[in-house]
DNA sequence: CGAATAGTTGAGTAGTCTCAAAACAGGTGG
DNA sequence: CCACCTGTTTTGAGACTACTCAACTATTCG
């Protein structure tokens, strides 16, 4: 269930004729629920994520659980950053990455001046998704966070205006990922359908009925 | 109280002979409580903290507030990054930091090895840092939070296991960060001190009396 | 010295957590 | 097709923690 993630020749080769092509880079698909180990992937230590979402997850002494990081589609990840780190990166859903060595990455980001700019502005998206993470962890209660979490769904798919999202996430990977317990993060769900500010039919697809409300309640307005 | 920063020519010319030389940065001092305004420093973006501490301040639509990073000596801060962020960027101590321009700071990474390694590495390790302010934010109490802080600071001031750690932040500011009120941080203090985990005479100093304890109340054990 | 700011203490309340159990969904085999 | 199993989500009741508001003490600075 928790299998660490080796990188091995059948995933290699798969997808090249035996060595690293410059230009190809290697695909990968994890399973949900892969460990991933930065030991594992020494020699293709960035990872673009093309599908899923992978998790910076951590266990505290006595067994509670938080996702501090959530990389999705688009999000570069640099391994050897998260070897010294107290979590674990696991596959919140099944993920598919392409791997870049180093200096392939390099390279590319030498040679193709888009996918420079790309994944230098999504380092510098990261960091302020980071910030904005603390904010809605440190003072918001259980439905101001759904809010915002909601919101930052919607941002990070880039769903412009939609009301409909797709959370993709299961409650209980929501609720590590927002400082709740399953069960208070149900009740929140609750609560804002209740209110009329959400509608939904199953635990994945929600749609937003209220925005506005619903954004002044993600900016703890009225709270 | 909150006065905006702008750079002026006074603080130009006083580190310069007028123009911007390519190898000598422009430092500046700031007051406590000084509001760093991006736009202001549109030509100076990057900046590098020497003294004291910045903070990435945010309130809610009805008055809460956090501080969601902290920017300690030897930390980078790419100003431009922060002008679309929610919060803004307050000198929770007096500050003083080295300025530069996008292109000096390019110039400066490229002829200085160890400058280049140093900030990027600062940038690998604040990411680091984000990461587990969230984990503290997110299902630590009171105490653990405060335990938590505690060698934080200790770590990021490069104390190694020195005993003696200064807070510096004031204690509103250091709730803010830890997203609590002052009168829990404040009781959170008590307690740590009437358990004999530390113990201080002011505010800023305080001293570890049993650091095992303290990291494991930190980590999570034995809630 | 008095005013202002910063930090602490106390009592009551609101909100989240805990634990336990029930409802639901998806897959498997008879 | 249905009974069964497993994993996920929801609901309920009670305990506990952090918050609120208010008053009080300590410190800083004219």
């Amino acid at each position: 269930m928790t299998d660490l993630a080796y990188i091995d020749d059948s995933n290699f080769l798969s997808h090249s004729t035996g060595h690293i092509q410059a230009m190809t880079p290697i695909s990968n698909t994890f399973d949900q629920d892969t460990i991933l180990d930065g030991q594992a992937f020494r020699d293709l230590p960035l990872l673009v994520v093309t599908k899923g979402a992978i998790g910076l997850k951590h266990t505290l002494g006595d067994g509670r659980q938080t996702i501090s990081v959530l990389f999705l589609e688009g999000d570069v990840l640099d391994l050897r950053q998260y070897l010294s780190a107290s979590g674990k990166l696991a596959c919140v859903l099944p993920v598919t990455a392409f791997l870049y060595s180093s200096e392939h990455f390099k390279q590319k980001e030498q040679d193709n001046t888009k996918f420079h700019i790309d994944q230098t502005s999504n380092r510098a998206r990261q960091q302020l998704y980071a910030a904005q993470h603390c904010v809605d962890l440190a003072r918001k209660s259980a439905v101001e966070k759904l809010a915002s979490f909601i919101f930052e769904c919607r941002k990070r798919q880039q769903l412009g205006r939609h009301l409909t999202v797709s959370l993709r996430l299961r409650r209980a990977d929501i609720a590590d990922y927002m400082g709740l317990r399953a069960e208070t993060l149900s009740r929140a769900f609750a609560k804002l359908r209740k209110h009329q500010f959400i509608e939904y039919n199953n635990a994945d697809e929600i749609h937003i009925l209220n925005e506005p409300a619903l954004r002044q309640l993600a900016n703890g307005k009225f709270a």
